[in-house]
DNA sequence: TAAGTAATGCAAATAATTTGCATATGCGAT
DNA sequence: ATCGCATATGCAAATTATTTGCATTACTTA
């Protein structure tokens, strides 16, 4: 089901190409730190370009371009937004927030994607994408009886 | 089912008083005007408190403390990031985004629902909310024959 | 391999967000 | 009601995030 390293970054190229953009290396890298590392707020993600010889505005520029092609999009987790590969490129999954302990957990269920594109359906709309985030508390935080909100 | 106006200034009085915060006049301003319109880009609510000769500085810091207190969240359309009233203030709801004409479309499924109560159970995590973005062609969209992603 | 065009770096501008500190205000006790 | 205290606010400055213009560099196509 998961695409393999080197074929998402065929496919990144191609994506690139027929949308008549060239692949820069500027490109190539910062798609690569977000295969290497993702989701991850958008700062951080600026810093690990610099270390790596790439301006600010480059990676700014290049995010832009990427999330109109669909190569990355946006999630928001406990109030901080982050970025991550499109489900194209990484296996389709959704997000736990634990806003106890702060972890974040990918999942997916099936029955949960039959009710999702049923509900889009019945809106009589096109669903390209989809992301749900469920907020509460983890299984180990749960068990340990760590109350929510509390520090 | 969902709550009226008056009982909801009186809701969100009584989560700060038992929270052990003061219900100051700036808090309520800016409670009001999300009950108003949102969701909304954060600068547009900070510039719309200044108009009401409130400090930018002190919406950020209500805001930061409305998200802890659960009164407001979070979410991402479009690549945008929006503040809103959370549930408990207003009927839950999740939001379709029409990436060809930008509308933002409320909408609440009960299957959808029980989905994903059903998920986070089997997580073992215990939920607190949980918001789904679906992004897409609208239904007036797709009849107009607009393409996706093309300007 | 060369030419043309689009992407990058850089520096500066702008916008967004946070912080420290003095003052004002909400709240509980009188 | 009023007083006193603790907390919230305003303000100004600092920091951080993001965008833009322009000269230069580097993909791509022929």
């Amino acid at each position: 089901m998961s695409i393999q390293p080197a074929n998402k970054e065929k496919l990144f190229e191609a994506r690139l190409r027929s949308a008549g953009e060239r692949v820069s290396s500027a490109r190539v890298a910062i798609f690569r730190s977000l295969a290497r590392t993702s989701p991850l707020p958008i700062p951080q993600l600026v810093h690990a370009m610099q270390q790596n010889a790439i301006n600010p505005a480059t990676t700014y520029r290049n995010l832009r371009l990427f999330r109109e092609l669909n190569i990355v999009r946006d999630i928001v987790a406990g109030g901080r937004r982050l970025v991550e590969l499109s489900d194209d490129f990484d296996t389709h999954h959704h997000h736990f927030w634990c806003q106890n302990c702060g972890k974040l957990i990918d999942f997916d269920d099936a029955e949960l994607e039959t009710s999702i594109a049923k509900v889009a359906r019945s809106l009589g709309t096109r669903m390209s994408s989809h992301h749900l985030e469920i907020s509460g508390e983890c299984s180990e935080c749960t068990s340990t009886g760590e109350l929510v909100g509390c520090e």
